[in-house]
RNA sequence: GGGCGAUUAGCUCAGUUGGGAAGAGCGCCUGCCUUACAAGCAGGAGGUCGGCAGUUCAAACCUGUCAUCGCCCA
């Protein structure tokens, strides 16, 4: 495909990702063994749901994912990264409830069985779409070990965990109050609520004394639970109130009579410091309901639905009740006022319905004893949080948590294994399925109806898809995992509960570090949304620019936890660079059609290397211990950053460019040979430093590269070699590149047309003149230099001409014909201020003893020197310019 | 109300331990189809590093404070 004058100018992704993808699998290069005799590295995957598809978050998290893994398997690590997907009960059931919707037909007419076995089915058709879209990405998952929340293994471990909670006194059932979304039927957990800033109104409603006297105005935003009323708080303190206290009051509209109490969680600055209490209906009352033994009356149903217990409202809708309760109120004369209102409303974090807080029968998790040593571990260091900051975010959530409610009225899910005896009323939680009741011996059991939260199995994922409660080889080798890489938004529901049920079940972290990313959002900065139509499919993506291009987008231009904002013209800059790499290769490729590497190939004859070849080696060098350093760090995007500065810039810019004329035979054979090994083991190995970046066109490039090997993937990785360094040459190499860019900047000014060559006169003392005449070919070739004149500092100065000053250097390019003098001057004087300025400010600099005192004597070095280069530029400038004006 | 993050060129962002004359990409201007690449090459313009105060020989970077925007928690 390179051999001839047809080859493609542009990178063409189609026609190598499958092709390679293909490769890798055949080989098995994703899969891991239990290998006593390697290092273990190990990621699990942040198991999608199963009903999704590709997003850009997925993109993001993965390649992350996917560059570490490559990485560490190049280090020689026996790398594992585990992937999976998640049951995710609300979401699927939703999904397969709407298919059956299609047909006429809801859940209730199949029955729970039947149901199940659509969903399983729905499963196997769609489930493994997400799947596959990874695989477009290029994540080297071992997929032979691929799990799914709910298969075999992960099911045994969900029942372990929940039979041994159980019986340790950890898992309990009860009735308290929950969060209750009436579009999902189901209760979900604290976190899955989202609470948003609501204008709305609040209503001050009398409550008249029960001897006829003016009683007490609560104030309250939810008028609706009025009839579920069973107090009246004010704070114990209340100077206004405290006569009242212990008296009753009549509950409007149901002509009840309920009790003021006193408790200290009333505000008295809220509304008119009296509050009516509705235990079933809201958090707070229902703490203090508990508190003062108060009633706990539900006026509003599951079903969004006043109850009977509502008296006249049953069966009005929450809205349709609010509405009325307002206007009988108002009739009666007991409401006192209406208030504009801002506060906070709960939503589903699935559906945005309001939540309704409601008393219900559920099973919890109790948190105080596991939050404990899931606490210590990260105070003591045994998982890091990277960036830092995430610490903090982890620690105050853990140390404010609140019972986790487990249950969930699905049927899609973990069933709660626990059974109820229909004769004596035992509660069981056995190790298999019971026949029957341990305590009377009766058949007639019944299983709980509920399901498991989802997070509840996520929470095992990294030691139930290693084979727990069995174990496995697979749990002694790669468990504990290396790190956990996922998305802020994720801390609480997932990071934060694996940790916790590892120390309970595995007495071990679940991972030792946990690199945290930010969100994906649109290019204005927003989230990502359906309803806002700003989603950018990731797949299109791959398909118009290929998959490297979206990789190299998703991990460059950030910082670690910070959120990235998705441009398009970023991903072309991606897709150029890519494309920049595919026509150096190219180059390479046409130049070493008749090159074999020598058997040694990185031991290169010091002597015959010249100063490009030892500039570009070092460089590299460099770019080695930068990329290295920087994953080492989880610096993805500054590793990223340094390969395309050292490709673009320096490899493609100036080593290519000085290296043609030596390929192209203009010299010895021998240069010619040295520059085809040179340039050889640089690319190759700056393939092998951005494969893990850019696994495709990597590949592609090594393949057709000479190379040892079956695939770029498990290459060694790079290492750095001190015996390369040479900062002489980079040294060097930067003075004449210098050179070249004011000779440059010079025929620019000129306008001279790009192929005409120019003439130029360097006036230099001796080591820059011995430099440009050994390196005379660099400038002629990249400056469009002909003749390259040097003398010594008694020689005559051109007049007429354009002038640079380079260290102790000055360039002088000759003018012909009319010239702009005036031009010319300004340009010099703009210079010589720059320079005045720069001057002024290191002789402050030196001239204060203080600093003289207390900097660091390489830091006054550097100032001493830069002072006197600069005083050397100054002079040539001053001399040009009294020249020019004379 | 508490916490976190952001604020650097027209736009989007880097800037790691306080020590270049503050960088990149995109956009803009000038000139080029130079046999790897016009998705490119060469050159150029463009900045009070959000404001103020402090620490320091030295601050984009550390401290305090204020402002604006965003996120999380209650």
């Amino acid at each position: 495909m390179f051999e001839e004058s047809v080859i493609p100018t542009t990178y063409n992704p189609h026609d190598v990702e499958e092709k390679w993808y293909r490769y890798w699998l055949e080989n098995r290069f994703f899969h891991a063994e239990v290998n006593p005799g390697k290092k273990p590295f190990c990621i699990v995957i942040p198991p999608p749901n199963v009903t999704g598809s590709l997003h850009l978050g997925h993109a993001l998290d993965n390649t992350m994912q996917d560059v570490l893994v490559r990485w560490h398997r190049m280090l020689g690590d026996e790398t594992l990264w585990l992937p999976g997907t998640d049951h995710a009960g609300i979401a699927t059931q939703a999904r397969v409830e709407r298919e059956l919707a299609k047909e006429g037909l809801s859940k209730y007419d199949l029955g729970r069985e039947k149901f199940l076995e659509r969903v399983w089915a729905w499963k196997e058709i769609y489930g493994g779409n997400i799947i596959t879209q990874l695989k477009r990405l290029g994540a080297s998952c071992d997929w032979e070990r691929e799990r799914f929340t709910m298969d075999e293994g992960c099911s045994r471990a969900v029942r372990e965990v929940f039979r041994r909670l159980y019986e340790k006194g950890l898992i309990y059932r009860g009735s308290y109050i929950i969060n209750w979304c009436p579009h999902c039927r189901t209760t979900i957990s604290d976190i899955e609520v989202e609470h948003t800033e609501q204008e709305a109104r609040l209503y001050y409603v009398r409550y008249p004394g029960v001897d006829g006297g003016p009683g007490i105005v609560v104030a309250t935003t939810r008028p609706e639970t009025m009839m579920g009323d069973t107090g009246v708080a004010v704070h114990p303190e209340d100077k206004r109130y405290r006569e009242l206290i212990g008296k009753k009051v009549i509950l409007p509209l149901m002509n009840r009579e309920i009790p003021v109490i006193a408790d200290e969680a009333v505000d008295p600055q809220f509304g008119t410091g009296a509050v009516k209490v509705t235990p079933a209906h809201d958090p707070n009352d229902f703490e203090m309901g508990r508190r003062h033994r108060l009633p706990e009356i539900t006026v509003i149903g599951k079903d969004g639905i006043m109850t009977g217990e509502a008296g006249r409202y049953a069966g009005l809708s929450r809205e349709e009740a609010r509405k009325r309760v307002v206007e009988d109120l108002a009739e009666l004369g007991l409401l006192v006022r209406v208030e504009d209102y801002t506060h906070s409303v709960g939503h589903c974090y699935r559906c945005d319905t309001v939540i309704e807080p409601l008393v219900s029968e559920q099973w919890f998790v109790r948190m105080k004893p596991l939050a404990e040593p899931a606490l210590k571990a990260v105070r003591e260091g045994r998982i890091r949080f990277v960036p830092e900051r995430f610490t903090r975010i982890y620690l105050n959530w853990l140390e404010n948590i609140r019972d986790w409610c487990i249950s969930r009225q699905l049927w899609w899910g973990h069933r709660i294994p626990v059974w109820y005896c229909r004769d004596c009323g035992e509660v069981i939680c056995p190790e298999g399925d019971p026949d029957n009741c341990p305590q009377c011996g009766g058949t007639r059991l019944e299983q709980d109806p509920d399901v498991l939260d989802t997070w509840f199995s996520s929470a095992l994922w990294p030691f139930s898809t290693l084979g727990w409660p069995d174990k496995t080889p697979e749990l002694d080798f790669f468990y504990p995992t290396s790190v956990l890489v996922t998305g802020r938004d994720i801390i609480f529901f997932w990071v934060a509960r694996m940790i916790f049920m590892a120390l309970e079940f595995m007495q071990e972290v679940p991972f030792r570090e946990v690199l945290i990313h930010g969100l994906v959002l649109d290019s204005h900065g927003r989230k990502m949304s359906k309803s806002l139509g700003n989603v950018r499919d990731p797949l299109e993506v791959i398909d118009r620019y290929g998959a490297d291009t979206l990789r190299f987008t998703m991990v460059t231009g950030n910082t670690p936890g910070n959120d990235l904002r998705f441009h398009q013209e970023r991903v072309e800059g991606a897709r150029n660079f890519a494309n920049k790499i595919w026509n150096a290769s190219r180059f390479a490729l046409l130049n070493l059609q008749d090159f074999r590497p020598a058997p040694e190939p990185g031991r290169f004859d010091r002597e015959r290397l010249e100063l490009a070849d030892r500039w570009i080696l070092s460089r590299f060098n460099r770019a080695v211990e930068g990329v290295t350093r920087n994953l080492g760090t989880y610096e993805l995007g500054e590793a990223a950053r340094i390969l395309y500065d050292f490709i673009w810039s320096e490899f493609c810019d100036w080593y290519i460019e000085l290296v043609k004329p030596r390929l192209y035979g203009k010299e010895t054979p021998e240069s010619r040979r040295t520059a085809q090994s040179v340039l050889w083991y640089v690319l190759i190995h700056t393939m092998e430093l951005l494969h893990p970046f850019m696994p495709f066109l990597t590949e592609e490039i090594w393949q057709h590269l000479p190379h040892q090997g079956n695939s770029i993937m498990i290459a060694p990785w790079p290492a750095v070699r001190p015996e390369l360094e040479d900062p002489e040459s980079e040294e060097k190499m930067e003075y004449l590149m210098e050179v070249i860019r004011s000779i440059r900047n010079l025929r620019g000014e000129l306008n001279v047309h790009p192929g005409r060559s120019v003439r130029c006169v360097i006036i230099a003392g001796s080591g820059a003149r011995y430099l440009l005449r050994d390196y005379a070919g660099y400038v002629k070739h990249l400056a469009g230099v002909e003749p390259l004149e040097l003398a010594d500092g008694g020689a005559p100065k051109p007049t007429r001409a354009l002038t640079a000053v380079v260290g102790d250097a000055e360039i002088y390019v000759p003018l012909e014909g009319l010239v702009d003098l005036d031009k010319e001057i300004a340009r010099l004087e703009k210079e010589a201020d720059a320079v005045a300025l720069a001057l002024q400010r290191v002789k402050g600099k030196l001239s204060n003893r203080s600093f003289l005192a207390k900097a660091p004597p390489d830091v006054i070095e550097k100032e001493r020197a830069k002072e006197e280069e600069l005083e050397r530029k100054q002079a040539a400038i001053g001399r040009r310019l009294a020249a020019l004006r004379g």
